[in-house]
DNA sequence: CGGCTTTGACCAGCGC
DNA sequence: GCGCTGGTCAAAGCCG
């Protein structure tokens, strides 16, 4: 299903970014001065999105009462059974963050997403809610950020399909295990932008929906974002398997993973953030925009998919990029 | 040469 | 205390 918004040119006609030459230059951050508080926080900056800022008038749906921007989730509780309890205590429950957010030249599109990424949550919230489980069962009691986004195959990815929407850090994969109870291993990733860097991220499919990915975000980057990605080396290693025996691995589930080098070529997506998912979570009242919601979504059309890739505005900050610089 | 992936080994937390 | 499991280490090898 998500597989579909990848393969190439889109409804409107505009390339994906895979399309776009030197596409990879979106992580460019040369022109960008950061504020020290973007440091390690990979979400931090989103909404920074202009877009995000201003909130299309529908959107408000998705804020909640903390008035955290474009939080497609964090109203779910009107709509969904409350989360199961967690089956230990946990000191530091994890912070949840879920879902996605593709930038877009129109609030008209955000407003589409909001309401189409929530109409998939809805659909997924069933099976996701194992993936709750174990997000709660984390072993270590510091605090962690989960993100669960699709696995998206992009036509250009390796033969796999594997690849998953980045952030703008480099990460090295520094381990893998195979993860009892799931047919995928869990992959670990350590910053390694600069020496030193406690940030740590794991990806592991959701053993519930394979197509999904949950990522956790462990510790913080204690250095600015890269100016540019240091991962040459791993980045060239998401070619399309060359021999028989890369073609034998892909039935191995071993090799679920790589997929940080190989969504370079991924560029029209990318995580949102925080939706708080402890104690602290309220029962939202009741939802007062469902018909203007379910009237909304009548502007998905008759292909909400083909929204994937309608590509990013230039940047009104005096930096434009025409190469799709997302931020 | 630097940075990456791979992968077996090691270590620590947790349940029984 | 023991075994299981998850997280990390580190050596080897690959790549540009």
């Amino acid at each position: 299903m998500m597989e579909k918004n990848n393969q190439g040119a889109t409804a409107d006609g505009c390339a994906t970014p895979s399309q776009q030459p030197g596409a990879d230059r979106r992580f460019s951050r040369n022109s960008i001065n950061y504020p020290p508080e973007y440091l390690g926080n990979p979400f931090t900056y989103i909404t920074d999105i202009p877009l995000i800022q201003t909130p299309p008038t529908t959107s408000h749906l998705f804020y909640n009462e903390m008035n955290t921007p474009s939080n497609i989730f964090s109203r779910m509780p009107c709509e969904l059974p409350s989360p199961p309890p967690p089956q230990r205590e946990v000191k530091n429950p994890p912070i949840l963050v879920s879902g996605l957010q593709i930038s877009s030249p129109r609030n008209t599109a955000v407003k589409r997403w909001d309401f189409f990424l929530f109409f998939i949550f809805i659909l997924n919230y069933s099976k996701r809610k194992t993936d709750f489980d174990a997000i709660f069962k984390c072993r270590k009691s510091q605090a962690k950020k989960v993100v669960c986004i699709p696995a998206a195959a992009p036509a250009n990815s390796r033969a796999t399909g594997e690849v998953v929407p980045s952030d703008l850090w480099a990460w090295r994969k520094y381990g893998q295990k195979p993860i009892k109870g799931s047919p995928f291993p869990r992959v670990y990733y350590r910053g390694s932008s600069s020496k030193g860097c406690s940030a740590r991220k794991q990806v592991e499919r959701s053993r519930t929906e394979p197509n999904m990915l949950v990522i956790t975000y462990t510790s913080e980057h204690n250095h600015p974002w890269p100016t540019q990605r240091n991962a040459l080396a791993g980045s060239t290693r998401s070619q399309p398997p060359k021999t028989t025996k890369d073609s034998e691995k892909d039935t191995n589930p071993k090799n679920h993973d790589n997929k940080e080098t190989s969504l370079d070529n991924y560029g029209a997506v990318k995580e949102e953030v925080e939706a708080e998912f402890d104690e602290s979570y309220k029962p939202a009242t009741a939802s007062h925009d469902q018909d203007s919601f379910f009237a909304d979504l009548g502007e998905i059309g008759d292909d909400p998919l083909s929204l994937f890739g309608q590509g990013f505005p230039p940047r009104d900050d005096g930096n434009s990029h025409t190469d799709l610089d997302p931020f």
